[in-house]
DNA sequence: ACATTAAGTGATT
DNA sequence: AATCACTTAATGT
C-alpha cells in the first residue's frame, strides 16, 4: 500500500524514523469514519491506539447524570491520550470519541505501542509529547470552565472549531453547540445573537461563519 | 400550501 | 444563565 506510507509520512514522517514508519506501516490497520461515527465510546475497553492522518476527532466527557460536554479536539499527527493511560493499566475509556468530520487514522494495537517505547527513541518523545499536549489542552478545558463566561467559551469554542475544519463556515445548528458547551439552546441563540452584533461571527441557518480569527 | 425544524425574543426564576 | 412559552423564519414535501 503506498499511498497509505506517503499518508504515513506526510503526517508522521517529520517525528519518526524510517523503520518506525515502516513498522506503522506493516502493523497498524487504515481506517477511516464519516463525521459524527463513534470512535470509543464511555466504558469500552481500548484495544487500539489511533493515529490521526486526515480529519478531526472530539473528545467528550460525560458526567453522571449522563450529560456530555467537549473537552478538547484532536487534530492530524495527534493520537488520543487516554489510550496512552490505558496501555499501562487495563482501563476503560472514560471519554467519547466522535468523528468531527470525516477523518482517516491508523489503529495499532496498544501491545505494539508499548514495544516501540523500548525500542524507538521518536515513539518515546512522541508519547510523552503528546501526553503533555493533552494535558495542557485538558488544562484550558479547565480554565474555560472555572473563569470563562459562557461568551467567551462560545467565541473559543467556534474558533476551534473552525481550526480543526480548516473552515471559517461552521456547520452546526444552535442546538448542536449549546449541547458541546453543557447549555441550552436559547442561552447560545442570545449569544451568538450578540456575537454577531460586535461583528465577530455571521449568522446563518445551520452555519456560522466565524470572521474573527 | 402545509408541516417541520431552526432561530429569535420577552418574561420569569 | 436557565427555562417557558410563544413568534418568526427557513426548508422540505
Amino acid at each position: 500500500m503506498l499511498e497509505l506510507k506517503e499518508e504515513l509520512n506526510s503526517s508522521f514522517g517529520y517525528l519518526f524514523e524510517d523503520e518506525l514508519i515502516e513498522e506503522i506501516d506493516r502493523i497498524g490497520t487504515y481506517k477511516t469514519v464519516e463525521e459524527g461515527e463513534i470512535l470509543m465510546d464511555f466504558g469500552e475497553v481500548i484495544a487500539f491506539m489511533p493515529l490521526l492522518l486526515k480529519g478531526a476527532i472530539k473528545i467528550m466527557r460525560e458526567d453522571d447524570e449522563g450529560d456530555e460536554m467537549l473537552l478538547y479536539f484532536i487534530e492530524q499527527g495527534d493520537t488520543c491520550a487516554m489510550t496512552i493511560t490505558c496501555c499501562m493499566g487495563q482501563t476503560k475509556s472514560e471519554i467519547r470519541a466522535i468523528a468531527e468530520s470525516e477523518s482517516a487514522l491508523i489503529m495499532v494495537p496498544v501491545q505494539k505501542m508499548k514495544e516501540w517505547l523500548a525500542k524507538y527513541p521518536s515513539w518515546q518523545s512522541f508519547i510523552l509529547q503528546s501526553y503533555h499536549e493533552r494535558m495542557t489542552e485538558l488544562l484550558e478545558a479547565i480554565d474555560a470552565l472555572a473563569f470563562m463566561r459562557l461568551d467567551e467559551r462560545l467565541l473559543k469554542y467556534l474558533q476551534d472549531k473552525a481550526m480543526v475544519n480548516r473552515d471559517d463556515m461552521i456547520q452546526s445548528t444552535h442546538q448542536e453547540i449549546a449541547l458541546d458547551l453543557h447549555s441550552s439552546r436559547v442561552v447560545v441563540s442570545r449569544l451568538l445573537k450578540r456575537l454577531e452584533k460586535v461583528g465577530k461571527i455571521k449568522l446563518y441557518r445551520n452555519k456560522i461563519k466565524v470572521i474573527d480569527l
